[in-house]
DNA sequence: GTCTATACAGCGATAGAC
DNA sequence: GTCTATCGCTGTATAGAC
């Protein structure tokens, strides 16, 4: 089933998880190489560059969080849609809180090798956000700034998640879930 | 009024401009003195190493971000002090774009020399938010969770406006400002 | 396809003149 | 207080054996 071979999958594993606590430059070719249990040589025959290998890694997290929020959507509409859609975000964030916290870091960098690529599948994730908070019928005046709306529900969602598993890891998926959703219910407001 | 040298200033603004587009690990200290218009030397005579130089921009920085956060809510209270703080957060933020940028990297890593430091600082910021959302008298249940709604009204918030400077600069602050209010404001689940 | 060994550049930090 | 010069280490990437 894994279109890789299980080196290459080594590999990818073990950066992620280095990145995740070091960032991108703290993690070295050398280290990844020994956490994969393979020899740098290797990894450099997996992989033409560092760049690319980071590259690859990101674009494939940022794909498997489009397609969980994308299938939380599925059947629903309106705010049942969104509510979903966040919780499915907390749980990707949660079961890969490696990516998430790589991904944090990364999605607003203009500087990188890869930030066409990952551009593009930003636009992709927030474009899953658009469809239901369309539906909730915004006024008019809101119709440009959409991407923005998105962006900042996007962006709760990603710092509560990252906030939970940062400096509260010990509440459950649910009282996030529900955190997150409060601020957006609009009982702050009333 | 600067309580610091002319040359301590020069620094700290050329190593913030730089770090905002090449990361803190992709800046250099030879890179900041040229910058900066001092030889490296004088870079290490007026800091003691890089880990400090960063410490320092980032605390200044959130500093800065929490005071005006914390004078915005001054003599409101509620949903209305919220506003005020989401306005004078994104205004901090179109101000300050490189330390904004800077801040979404830094703020979820745990491997930093200055981690504690900028950790006291987060939750004070948060300790702002908290304020007025008490004010909006949340159910029983969210009490200990209100760092958690904090924390993500605070991400939706920086992560419009990081949304807004990045990628749709031409958006002016107050359709900002509605943007992420909207999403606040409970529209999105009427 | 994986290994070891190494070239080569870049960076943080220090020494010491002025 | 600022400069130039340099040390020592680390990191990316490649060469070439197996």
């Amino acid at each position: 089933m894994p279109r890789q071979s299980g080196t290459k999958r080594a590999i990818l594993e073990a950066a992620l998880e280095l990145a995740a606590d070091n960032g991108i430059t703290g993690t070295t070719m050398e280290n990844v190489a020994e956490r994969a249990g393979v020899a740098k040589g290797s990894v450099y025959y997996n992989f033409t560059s560092k760049d690319r290998l980071f590259e690859e890694l990101l674009l494939e997290g940022v794909g498997v969080l489009t397609e969980t929020v994308r299938s939380a959507r599925s059947a629903l509409t309106g705010w049942p849609a969104l509510q979903a859609m966040v919780r499915a975000l907390l749980e990707t964030v949660a079961d890969n809180r490696a990516l998430a916290r790589l991904l944090a870091a990364e999605i607003f960098r203009t500087d990188r090798a890869w930030q066409p690529s990952l551009e593009l599948l930003r636009r992709e994730v927030l474009g899953e956000f658009i469809i239901p908070i369309r539906e909730t019928s915004p006024p008019a005046e809101m119709d440009g700034r959409l991407e923005l709306v998105a962006g900042s529900v996007f962006g709760a969602a990603l710092t509560g998640g990252l906030e939970w598993l940062v400096f509260s890891p010990e509440r459950s998926l649910d009282e996030v879930t529900e955190s997150v959703l409060y601020g957006l219910s609009g009982r702050l407001a009333a």
